[in-house]
DNA sequence: CAATCAGTCAAGTTATTGATTGAATGATAA
DNA sequence: TTATCATTCAATCAATAACTTGACTGATTG
């Protein structure tokens, strides 16, 4: 190694470059949420099988996820390091200085929702105080493998159906994946537009989990996943 | 725009991109320090000027940096959004997950400096209650452009020949431009081999002023650079 | 033990990227 | 105004990356 500081800057510059590549950082929100076989994360993502793999194999080797085999699928799962922090500074830092995303954001995102989420500070505090009730709207699978506690589950499609289970004198509170996730933004829209009083919760599941925060009860992986 | 959510991950990849190349790193690493001319900035990586020149536009793009003219040269700086906090994000995710880069840090900093490096928090209570002194091993210019305040600067050439000017009965506290600037390494070897008692600063000048503490007197650039 | 299923691997194509060279700007100095 | 200097632009080439296709592997299931 002739310059150990030009070879650190080049280690940084491969996972810099991993993330460098829309398709894998759909992958990775969607392993964010819990752990999907291969197919699943493809399907999600809508791409080709050997593709999805690879984009995978990438992600594998620079630590951003991890795998296992359960029978004849292959899971994957969000790796162990500070993934979601990192993401999380490449969100913030985008947000700051590309006009394209806050423009996407109000554009499309605004649209749907003009009012300003919820913090998780506010959050904890509001249910404290039980002057607000969660409601989780990814779907049952995504949250059958964990979830903020006392969410009430309604995905997304079954909105409609079950607006019975939701109150009209509380606020709701809903989230899903992830501060881009288009579903509690849709959700938030459709209620609202019903007349409930319902906001947003600024982030998503893998930030409260990554936040140290605890999450509810999470079936075991093991059965979940060997069952079929 | 088809898919919003895609669009938006396109985004967030074409920044990780920039940021996808070890020369791009380094070059961002002098920028951070203060205003330098392509010249410089190329001298400083071992670039050609036209590389150099392209890398700092690409860089400029993305907003990590931003240039102004000054007579016939242009001089760049790190940009004003939240660069050292992505950056820092990449360097934890890096030493958390990369063996290599643990290595790297281990097998060379390391031996230089065994000693655990001291913390922001920890140099400010020293500085307090007087009993430590900070050392800038910077070179002089990149010292005039800004540094930690009350600072004594002693390039690290200058080292031996000035080392009547650093103390013998208190703690030392050195620093350069970053975690894996050299300079400090080196210079609290050098000095730890004479009888000094001194340690590194755990960070560079470009982390304390993202922190939003004070820095030193800051010549003016429009003086220190148009004059030549 | 064959058949099937989930995923990976290998090879090939096309598109991007990084570096070099030399010409073209744009600002100052003679 | 011309000459000079610092930087950028444009054209080129080699190296790398993304995606596709089809063959291969390893674990079940019949």
């Amino acid at each position: 190694m002739i310059n150990p500081k030009t070879e650190i800057f080049e280690q940084f510059a491969e996972l810099a470059r991993v993330l460098g590549q829309g398709n894998r950082l759909e992958l990775l929100e969607h392993a964010a949420q819990g752990e999907r076989s291969v197919e699943r994360l493809a399907q999600l993502t809508g791409l080709s099988l050997a593709n999805a793999s690879q984009h995978l194999q990438v992600l594998r080797r620079a630590g951003f996820v991890r795998s296992r085999r359960d029978g004849k699928r292959i899971l994957y799962q969000l790796g162990d390091g500070p993934v979601i922090e990192l993401l999380g500074a490449l969100r913030r830092y985008a947000e700051h200085s590309r006009a394209e995303v806050r423009g996407i954001v109000s554009d499309y995102f605004n649209r749907l929702d003009s009012l300003e989420p919820v913090s998780r500070e506010a959050l904890v505090k509001r249910l404290d105080d039980g002057s607000a009730m969660l409601l989780d709207v990814r779907p049952e699978d995504e949250f059958a493998l964990g979830h903020l506690p006392g969410a009430l589950n309604i995905p997304f499609a079954d909105l409609e159906r079950r607006l019975a289970e939701l109150p009209t004198d509380t606020q709701i509170v809903a989230y899903c994946r992830g501060p881009y996730c288009v579903l509690s933004f849709e959700a938030v829209a459709a209620l609202r537009a019903k007349g409930y009083d319902i906001k947003r919760l600024e982030d998503g599941f893998p930030e409260w989990k990554a936040a140290g925060l605890p999450t509810g009860p999470t079936i075991e992986r093991q059965q979940l996943t060997s069952r079929r």
